[in-house]
DNA sequence: TTAATAGTGTCTCTGAGACAGTATATA
DNA sequence: TATATACTGTCTCAGAGACACTATTAA
């Protein structure tokens, strides 16, 4: 017997609610939605789980989240960061002869590019769910899944990673729904643009949306050159760069 | 030519700065230390590194964690969380044969059951260094003691783990001088009382010192039932016991 | 009484949030 | 002009820190 070393990635994007039509209605948030893949064999076939697999022997460890990442989805990750390394010894069923300690990553795709139908960008055997309706998951998928919940949330808050879920360019308002849809609650525009603005996070390109009925807001992107609040391991300016990590980045 | 898959502790302990005698001169602050072991075979052959090994095949990841404390220091950690999976390809020098994927966990000891001697529980082939004052180390360790480094300093401004590197009981100026010894700056005595108690992070235990020349201060202990600031993924109460994670902690 | 540390009271400053008010586009 | 949203000003409140002050023991 063998111990098997396995990545995953916890996949989030945003997804309007009413996927009918008129925005007219009350204002029903974005909810968080995430792509499972489905189990072709045993333990646990047929049942939905967290796109992944072996790690690659010439592989980095974030190259292959990444890289499970963009066979899911066909995208690339705005934001990726390790989450955990789980690795007890019940994480298989009973009986079964196999020990995999997975390496789980979570990511940020923007929402716009992904393409939410069922007949999916890969195999029929890719679907995407709702956190708040999730289906039986497979192993101790729903564990990772709470937990990179708790870990979006908590850092959504005190982090500036709000954008990855939005496109280049993008408003205070889009920008201020994301943060309400992931923190679950209604934020004050006038509190959320100062304290935005206090941290640097976004610069104005001089453009304005048109063709509203209203006032146009203000256009802006995300600052590349501020400092990241908080830093991995190795001090990365980007998680997103699947870059290899500097020995010594600062110090 | 196969992944290996190793565990690693970063083990911290705090120890008085003049290792002479008097307690009398200026108020040095104790200086956080860790246990190294030096290496007997290729690569790195006689350099310092981490204590850690291979992981078991019936052995859970904390649990691996654990043990390797265990054998360095013949203690068992007040508090032991995971920090971080190290798995990029050049974490060994170019040429070397191997892969090795290490989960780096990080631990707290009672510095009063350390044998600082260098003549040391186990081997002549573990010392004690302080952490401003490292060797050369192997591979990415450096790195990682870095990055523990940060994290302990992060998590005792928001978090109550201070109290794993003393007894079980402790006065709040012991409790203080951690916290400063690890922050490296001296706290507002009146301020830190407050702050400590509305976490309710201590109890007083209705004990006092005793034989002090001045007035003799209570004595405290942690309050295990209180609610721990931060959690794993798996909500667990006290990350030092090496309990067999639920799968459905709260929800 | 003096010395030394334990422990309390209170002022100031800063940042988060509530919320009123002003600006600017289209219809 | 009405209206809808962008954006600004300002008040209040809570927590962090500075620091003066009181309490209690032994020498």
């Amino acid at each position: 017997m063998q111990i098997t070393l396995a990545v995953s990635t916890v996949i989030f994007a945003l997804r309007p609610t009413s996927a009918g039509a008129d925005p007219e209605s009350g204002a029903p948030l974005p909810a968080l939605w995430l792509p499972l893949v489905r189990r072709i064999r045993p333990p646990y076939e047929g049942q939905w789980a967290l796109p992944g697999g072996p790690l690659g022997i010439d592989e980095d460890l974030e190259a292959a989240a990444a890289r499970t990442l963009g066979a899911t989805t066909a995208l690339a990750p705005n934001y990726l960061e390790q989450l955990y390394a789980f690795g007890t010894l019940d994480r298989s069923p009973d009986g079964a002869n196999d020990r995999v300690v997975s390496v789980v990553y979570w990511a940020l795709v923007n929402s716009d590019e992904v393409v939410h139908s069922d007949r999916n960008t890969s195999t029929e055997n890719v679907r995407w769910f709702s956190v708040d309706d999730l289906p039986d998951l497979a192993f101790d998928h729903d564990v990772i899944i709470e937990y990179a919940l708790w870990r979006l949330r908590n850092k959504v808050e005190y982090s500036r990673i709000a954008h990855a879920f939005l496109g280049d360019t993008f408003t205070l308002a889009e920008l201020r729904e994301v943060h309400e849809s992931v923190l679950g609650r209604t934020l004050d525009p006038a509190n959320f643009r100062r304290q935005i603005e206090s941290t640097n996070a976004i610069v104005p390109t001089g453009k304005r949306v048109t063709g509203t009925s209203y006032r146009p807001p203000k256009l802006y992107r995300y600052n590349n050159s501020a400092e990241p609040v908080d830093r991995g391991p190795l001090g990365r300016t980007d998680p997103a760069e699947p870059a290899s990590p500097s020995r010594k980045p600062t110090a």
